[in-house]
DNA sequence: CGTCACAGTATCCGAACGGGTACTACGTGA
DNA sequence: TCACGTAGTACCCGTTCGGATACTGTGACG
């Protein structure tokens, strides 16, 4: 586990449990690299890279790390040359999956919603 | 909607509108603030404080014109002395229920899983 | 010998965030 | 006259985070 997931479970009391979840799922490209896996199952390093918006390799690296340390992918390295790493979920990540969609789910609808209605909704 | 809000919802691809949520809820205390505005109904600026573990004034008066700007709750202000101001949820508010919910069963389990099992858990 | 693919690492930067302390406005009541 | 209570604001600080750029290791290929 991550330094900071152990200290948001330390410091925040039980009445705030979310605060967990967005610890975990909250940076970036995290919940986009947790959809991929479970929509593909295994990827590599580069793979994920292209799937994404190209993100630098610094960033990526680092999410994937801390996705790891938390306990969500398993990374697994193939000795040879040029390098090969893949990613997949483990049985917690997958068990987060639901949670992603949901959080897909009504930022979708957030966003589609201000796109839309920003000042203009007529409710009266 | 605030900036950062905005800032997210046009430079994110559809296939990352999670990231919307995360903007939206991911600040310390707002999980915890939606879910007491869900449970009590309408609630002041020092109940809210005091039923958090005392953030100050600074963090708590930032997290709740935030959540406001974004449209999830609703601040009104009494013209009397000493001042007295109300918040509540707005309707999108409210549609963050069920959300808040899961990220907050999802954090617990997690929170609870590695409370317990870093290392212990025998799997063989 | 140089180049390529792949999966990173090293170093640095600026912005954003949480949080601490001090200060404010204003009517009431001792 | 002074403190009280409420709901803040102003100012500052240290950390964290995302991101840009440059560099690394190594075997195969030409």
């Amino acid at each position: 586990m991550r330094e900071k997931t152990e200290r948001v479970i330390r410091e925040w009391t039980e009445s705030c449990d979310a605060e967990v979840s967005i610890a975990v799922l909250g940076g970036a490209w995290k919940p986009s690299i947790l959809s991929l896996l479970a929509e593909h199952g295994v990827l590599r390093f580069g793979e994920l890279g292209r799937l994404l918006d190209n993100p630098t390799a610094r960033v990526l690296t680092r999410q994937l790390r801390e996705l790891e340390q938390d306990g969500l992918v398993v990374r697994t390295v193939y000795q040879q040359v040029p390098p090969k790493v893949e990613y997949r979920l483990s049985e917690l990540g997958e068990s987060a999956g639901p949670l992603v969609e949901a959080l897909t789910r009504w930022g979708g609808q957030y966003a589609a919603q201000q796109r839309a209605g920003v000042g203009a909704a007529p409710s009266g």
